[in-house]
RNA sequence: GGCGCGGUACCCAAGUGGUAAGGGAGAGGUCUGCAAAACCUUUAUGCGUCGGUUCGAUCCCGACCCGCGCCUCCA
């Protein structure tokens, strides 16, 4: 069995295989550095990174290419409202944006591609459809793709151009086009304004050309796999589709995945609705980045996931129970021996695991698959069932859970206080949770401190004074768990 | 208006032409100085509504109702 993943210009669930002898090539859209990134955008993100790192478990190499979009209308609006450089601009945020992938495990593409510095391949690419008679040169010095010299417009959308009101919409600047669909290869800029001098005439790119240049640049006229959110169907991966063609004669990506859009408390995610968050908004209100993660993969990436703060709460839970357990095995103190029947749960586990990644990347399933082992392992342990030989398959199937899902490891804590640090720096500390920042008001040495005291306290058989501690404790976020072998604490 | 997706228990949600995964939450129980964690039991004769096809439909077909997305910058 292979990965098999709808690929929206087919409409079916196909194969995904690369070329003989080479590396998968994938092409992911990547963010536009203007701001914060928000949840929507991890949706993505982390469903790629899913993608990716199950490929990888896969063992199937792979060269994966990301677009940071350093340059488009946004940014130099707001780069020129700030008085600074594009690129002073951009900088900040293109480092947030990696900084937040972090932060929730998503692992870095074999290349991040910036669009300003891969001006000469899109002028060149440019240069080629102007050649073959696909672009032109309007009034004002900008060039436009000629829709009507590509008779595929709108395969990837299935969108009927004919169909389509012509001139409903057309943008009252750029009255020098053909036809009211030809879109912007390069924008010509007005004195003044940031520009690139090039054999095309000062100016700038515009938004969809970057990512022709850049696919083909790093994987080729052809490649497996191209990915964005479901919104960049149309007009954008239709538009690469069409230079990227028009330009080479040849298929551009041979497979296009879409991840649909969350809606966050049964809404599409607006400003105006008050139910936007960025990645940041959520740290600082007390949620855990691996909650964070681990909802976003609740639901396969073709369905709508509503995201909610009840479920963020389901999924912090989830993921405690998940840790807990692995945390149980990796304790021991099991009878010698092999439960067969265990093992072949643990086996059966694995397979339907593998298997529900394989159907189209079905999360649901995976995780599905390893909450019944985890449930059927401990329900063993509790009967003395689980012993010592089945430790080390278990561990094995949930590190394979784990390299794709990766919530396992805590890293919360260091996620929590890089983001409380930013929000010092930025002056934002009032947007952090009063209990959040309690929470972490409290250093390790002086909770160590607080245990110690409990612990003697209980020895002296007093018992009050240790619920006392314990509740301050609790008070603060600290949760103490006792246990044979010592006290353990962790933050709630 | 055009194209597309979805409506499954208290909440989130997977799924299949043959009788409903998983997570969370609630209740009861085991364990514990008290807790926590964990486990067990329990919560859909039912899968938007109405018709149809079928031996049999939540799953196929049709109509309708509701929600959502794209068609314009947007992950």
């Amino acid at each position: 069995m292979a990965l098999r993943l709808y690929n929206t210009l087919s409409g079916q669930v196909e194969e995904v295989a690369p070329q003989p002898g080479r590396p998968l090539g994938i092409y992911a859209c990547g963010p536009t550095v203007y701001d914060y990134g928000h949840i929507g955008n991890f949706r993505t993100f982390v469903h790629v990174d899913i993608l990716r790192r199950f490929l990888e478990q896969q063992e199937m190499p792979l060269r994966h290419v990301m677009n940071i979009t350093d340059v488009d209308d946004k940014i130099m609006r707001n780069a020129a409202a700030a008085g600074k450089p594009i690129g002073d601009y951009t900088a900040k945020y293109e480092q947030a944006f990696l900084e937040d992938l972090d932060a929730l495990g998503v692992e870095q593409p074999e290349y991040l591609a910036r669009a300003t510095e891969h001006i000469p391949q899109m002028v060149s690419l440019i240069e080629k459809l102007v050649e073959r008679g696909c672009a032109y040169r309007g009034e004002n010095g900008s060039y436009y793709f000629r829709i009507a010299s590509f008779p595929g417009y709108g395969k990837l959308s299935k969108k009927d151009l004919a169909g389509m009101e012509d001139g409903a919409r057309v943008d009252v600047d750029e009255y020098d086009k053909d036809s009211a669909r030809d879109f912007a290869l390069w924008k010509a800029t007005k004195p003044g304004e940031f520009h690139w001098d090039t054999t095309l005439g000062a100016g700038r790119p515009g938004w969809h050309i970057e990512c022709s240049a850049m696919a083909t640049e790093y994987l080729g006229d052809s490649f497996d796999l191209h990915i964005g959110g479901e919104d960049l169907m149309f007009p954008h991966h239709e538009n690469e589709i069409a230079q990227s063609e028009s330009a080479t004669g040849k298929t551009f990506a041979r497979h296009w995945m879409h991840v649909r859009f969350l809606l966050v408390e049964g809404k599409k995610m607006s400003k105006s609705l008050g139910n936007f968050y960025t990645l940041r908004d959520l740290l600082l209100r007390g949620y855990k980045a691996s909650a964070i993660r681990f909802l976003l993969t609740s639901v396969p990436y073709r369905n709508q996931l509503n995201f909610t703060f009840d479920g963020l709460v389901e999924s912090t839970h989830a993921v405690e129970r998940l840790r807990s357990f692995a945390d149980r095995l990796r304790k021991g103190g099991f009878p010698a021996g092999m439960n067969p029947t265990l093992l072949a749960a643990t086996k059966h586990a694995d397979a339907a695991f593998t298997a529900g990644l394989e159907d189209d990347l079905n999360t649901a399933e995976a995780r599905a698959a390893i909450f019944d082992l985890v449930r059927l392992a401990n329900s063993s342990a509790d009967r003395g069932e689980l012993q010592t030989e089945n430790v080390a398959p278990i561990l094995e199937v949930l590190a394979k859970f784990d390299a794709v899902f990766a919530v396992l490891e805590d890293r919360d804590d260091a996620v929590t206080r890089l983001a409380l640090q930013w929000a010092e720096r930025e002056g934002r500390m009032g947007e952090a949770s009063p209990d959040l920042v309690a929470r972490y008001s409290l250093t390790e040495e002086r909770i160590d401190q607080m245990i110690a005291d409990r612990n003697a306290a209980r020895k002296a058989r007093d018992f009050a004074r240790a619920d006392a501690i314990r509740q301050e404790l609790a008070t603060k976020g600290i949760l103490l768990e006792d246990s044979p072998d010592g006290v353990r604490w962790r933050r709630k």
